[in-house]
DNA sequence: TAGAAATGTACGATAGATAATACATTTACT
DNA sequence: AGTAAATGTATTATCTATCGTACATTTCTA
C-alpha cells in the first residue's frame, strides 16, 4: 500500500482536521455539504435533506451518503439523530477578519500587529510573463519572489505570493519580510505608492496552498490579486493572495451618490478592519 | 425551464463539457488542474510537471494522472505531445464581464442591457433566520424570493438569489423581473435606496447552480452577499449571487490618499464595467 | 550518437469503495 | 395506536477505478 518513497507519515498528516471518509464520491460529497455549511447557505436548526434524497440527488448509494454524513458528525458540523434527522449545529466561528476594502492601510497595519507571518519561500527569479507585462518591466530584470503565510492566533488564513521588482526589493531583507508589512517596506524604499488595481476571483486550493492553509484540497478560497504602481505608473508590487473563506471576509460599505441623471454607488471610507470573535457554539 | 420534472435528460445534460474522466481520483486531478490553467496559476505554453512528478505529487499511479490529462487534452486545455510533455494551450477566454466595484449602478444597468436572463424561480416565502435578520424584518413578514440566471450570448455566469420583503416586492410582478434589473424596480416602487454592504466570498458549486451556470459539481464561484437598505435604514433587498470567476471578475481600482499621518486606499469613481473580449486562441 | 525525459500502449491483479438489500429503532404526527 | 419518516446496523456482491509494471516511441540535448 505504502507510495514507494514515502512510509509512514502519510495517514498522520492532518491532526487538524480528521476527516476520514472513506471513498473519493464520499468525500466530494463530504466537501459540498461542509462548504454549504460554512458558507452560510444552510443555517443553524436547518434540517438538510433525508439520506435517500442526498443519495438519489448525487446518484449514489445511500451508504456512501452515510459515509459523508458520518465525517461531517465527526468534525462536529452536524448532529444526527434517529427519527430526526441531521441538523445543522451552530459553529465556533472562530474570530474571522474582515477586510473593508476602502481602507486597506490602516487595515494592513493592524493586521500585522495581530497576526504573525512565515516565510516558505525567497528568492530571485525570472518572472513569467504575466507578471512582468502586469508590473511593467524590462524582458531582462529579475523579481524578488516570496511566498509568505498569515496566520492568527496559530490559524492560517491567508497566503501571500509577491513578485517585487529587484531593483526595488534590494532596499530590505529576508527578515524585513517577516516583519514588516511589505508595502512599509516599500515606502521605506523610497517608493511612492500611489495607484494599485486588485482583482478578486475564486480558486481550489492546491496542494501547496492546502497544506500552508490547512484545508483540504480543492477547498474553495478567495483570490486576490493586487498590481501596485509608484507615481510614474511603474509597477512595484505584484501581489497574489489567497484567503480562507471561512477566516476572511471582503466587506464593501457603499452609499448611494449622484443625482437622478447620474447616480452611482459610492464606496464609504469606512469602519477598516475588525475582528469578529463571536463565542463558540459547542 | 421547470425544476425537479426533469425524466431522461440527466446523462445527456453537458454537451458543451465532455469531461468523461474515469474515476473520481482523476476526476479531481482534473478539476484542479483546470482550475489552475483558468485562474491564470499556469499560463499558456508553460510546461505543467511531467506525468509521473504529477502521480508523485497526488499520490496516485500514472494510470490515474493520464487520464486527468488526456481530459484536459479533450477539453482543449492542453497540448500533449511525446517527448515533449504536456503544455498550456492559450485559452479562448469567451468575452468576460469586470465589474468595477466604485459604479456599480451604471454598471448593472449596461450588462442587463448586454445579458439575458432566466428565471428559475418565482415565489413568496418565510425568510430564513439570517435574511430576516440582515434584512431587519418582522417575525410574521413574508419575502419574495427569486433565483434568476444571467447569461450572455448564450453563456451563464451568475447565478442570483435574491429576497425582497413582500410589502416592497408587491410593486412590480413576476415578467417584470426578467426583464428590469431589481434595483430599478425598487425605484419605481418609490424605494429610496440609500446604502449597501456587500460582502465577497469564495464558494463550490453545488448541483443546482453547477447545472444552471453549467460548470462541473464542485468548481469554485464568487459568492457576493448584498443587503440593500433604503434612506431609513430599513433592508429592501438580498442578495446572494454566485459568479463564474472565468466570466466575470470583481475588479477595484485604488488611489493612494490621505496624508502622511493618516493615509489610506481611496476607492477610485472609475470606468466602470467593460466587456473584454479577446480573441478566441484556437 | 548515446542518453535522458517525455508521452503512448498494454495487461493483469487487487483492493476498496460502492451498490443493493433487508431489518431494527427512534421520533413525530394523525 | 398506527403510520410515516428518519437514522442505525449488517451483509453480500460487484466492479471498476486504481495500481504496478513492462516496453515502445518521440524528442531534445550533451
Amino acid at each position: 500500500m505504502t507510495r514507494s518513497a514515502t512510509p509512514a507519515v502519510v495517514s498522520a498528516e492532518f491532526p487538524a482536521e480528521p476527516a476520514a471518509v472513506g471513498g473519493m464520491k464520499a468525500h466530494r460529497i463530504f466537501l459540498l455539504l461542509k462548504d454549504a455549511i460554512m458558507s452560510g447557505r444552510m443555517e443553524p436548526g436547518q434540517k438538510l435533506p433525508g439520506e435517500l434524497k442526498l443519495a438519489d440527488q448525487h446518484k449514489v448509494s445511500r451508504v456512501t451518503v452515510r459515509r459523508a454524513l458520518q465525517a461531517l458528525r465527526e468534525a462536529g458540523l452536524v448532529a444526527r439523530r434517529p427519527g430526526i434527522g441531521t441538523i445543522v449545529l451552530e459553529q465556533p466561528l472562530d474570530a474571522r477578519l474582515t477586510a473593508s476594502v476602502s481602507n486597506l492601510l490602516p487595515n494592513m497595519v493592524r493586521m500585522s500587529e495581530a497576526s504573525d507571518v512565515r516565510l516558505l519561500e525567497f528568492g530571485y527569479v525570472e518572472p513569467t510573463g504575466v507578471v512582468r507585462e502586469r508590473l511593467g518591466m524590462a524582458s531582462d530584470e529579475r523579481v524578488q519572489r516570496s511566498i509568505r503565510v498569515r496566520s492568527m492566533n496559530g490559524k492560517p488564513f491567508s497566503h501571500l505570493v509577491t513578485h517585487v521588482p529587484a531593483r526595488i526589493a534590494l532596499n530590505y531583507n529576508e527578515a524585513d519580510l517577516a516583519d514588516t508589512p511589505l508595502f512599509v517596506l516599500l515606502e521605506r524604499s523610497g517608493v511612492q505608492v500611489s495607484q494599485a488595481t486588485q482583482t478578486i476571483s475564486a480558486v481550489l486550493a492546491d496542494q501547496d496552498v492546502a497544506q500552508a492553509l490547512e484545508v483540504a484540497v480543492g477547498s474553495p478560497l478567495i483570490a486576490l490579486t493586487r498590481v501596485v504602481y509608484d507615481q510614474d505608473g511603474q509597477g512595484v508590487e505584484h501581489l497574489d493572495a489567497l484567503y480562507r473563506p471561512d477566516r476572511y471576509r471582503f466587506q464593501i460599505e457603499l452609499n448611494r451618490a449622484g443625482d437622478e441623471a447620474a447616480r452611482y454607488w459610492e464606496p464609504m471610507g469606512g469602519a477598516g478592519e475588525e475582528v469578529e470573535t463571536r463565542a463558540a457554539g459547542q
